[in-house]
DNA sequence: TTCAAAATTAGAACAATATTCTAATTTTAA
DNA sequence: TTAAAATTAGAATATTGTTCTAATTTTGAA
């Protein structure tokens, strides 16, 4: 599917806010009510737009302890890497896992309350899955910029 | 502000889906509509949910080359930190940016199209920030998880 | 370039949902 | 134990989402 100008600029709107009005939308592009209406639901009909969620401010949850953690496996066959993987999913802690190259195998973020409930973490989920070589752990001092939002 | 039960399964609920309606929450909470309307406003109010959005696919706009930086600054004086972080700020292609402790200063999320657009970005604007020292690029091979909900 | 089909759009009509209101109930704290 | 405060349910109302029809624009083949 290729977007437009008008889509993009719609797009854009909806990572920021996507609980405006459709007249809200329709005024910001010079459009009609209908016009936005039918194109949100392209977006999403063709899976440009993948879903609509609340943000939350992390502090007010006590999960404002953020840890990027770096993970090395002791063996890469397949078998391996997926079953690290299934069980990465299970911990409702980790909220970002990506595999990636270089010096680590894997990138997590983490989530949690304090220094003692990361130990805790650390302690009995995480180093008690099998393969992990070794870990290195990236304490977050200050969160720059943090948005779920890509530039389009 | 504290949070029960309800409130923190409603929260749940909103960072899977926040365009159900308020009557299909009440449902799932065994609440009346009232109450959950209730409960959301003071949720917003008291800046517990700071806000609603849409999230994309980023292959469906070309954004689907990601790339974890890891940045170590020269100096770290106060007036250093500050005015690299306003430059980080500013590029469109950086969607997380971390302070972390450890081996590196900075650990940066960056959503681009491909390799040879990352090239370009780091060429034109990345190295172009002053007081860089040096940068370790992990390239990411699959995301296993990309969530911007935290457990509650 | 021309023209017909397809897609998009505007505006009106309608349906569904959000929001407000009142009163009842529950919770809180003295 | 009890009065004040907070929360809730259900009804009434206001707002917004959704559908419909017709007009306009865009697209692609001749």
């Amino acid at each position: 599917m290729e977007l437009d100008a008008l889509d993009k600029q719609l797009v854009a709107l909806l990572q920021e806010d996507c609980k405006k009005t459709t007249k809200q939308y329709a005024d910001a592009l010079q459009l009609s009510k209908t016009a936005v209406y039918e194109r949100i639901r392209r977006l999403e009909r063709t899976g440009v737009i993948t879903g609509y969620v609340a943000l939350l401010n992390k502090s007010k949850i006590k999960r404002d302890f953020t840890v990027l953690c770096h993970i090395r496996l002791v063996q890469h066959t397949k078998e391996n890497v997926l079953r690290f993987e299934r069980e990465i999913l299970k911990l409702e802690e980790v909220s970002e896992c990506f595999h990636v190259g270089g010096d680590y195998d894997y990138i997590l973020k983490i989530n949690v309350e304090d220094m003692k409930s990361y130990r805790e973490f650390m302690i009995t989920k995480l180093t008690a899955i099998n393969n992990i070589g070794n870990t290195q752990s990236s304490f977050v001092i200050n969160e720059v910029k943090n948005s779920p939002s890509v530039h389009i």
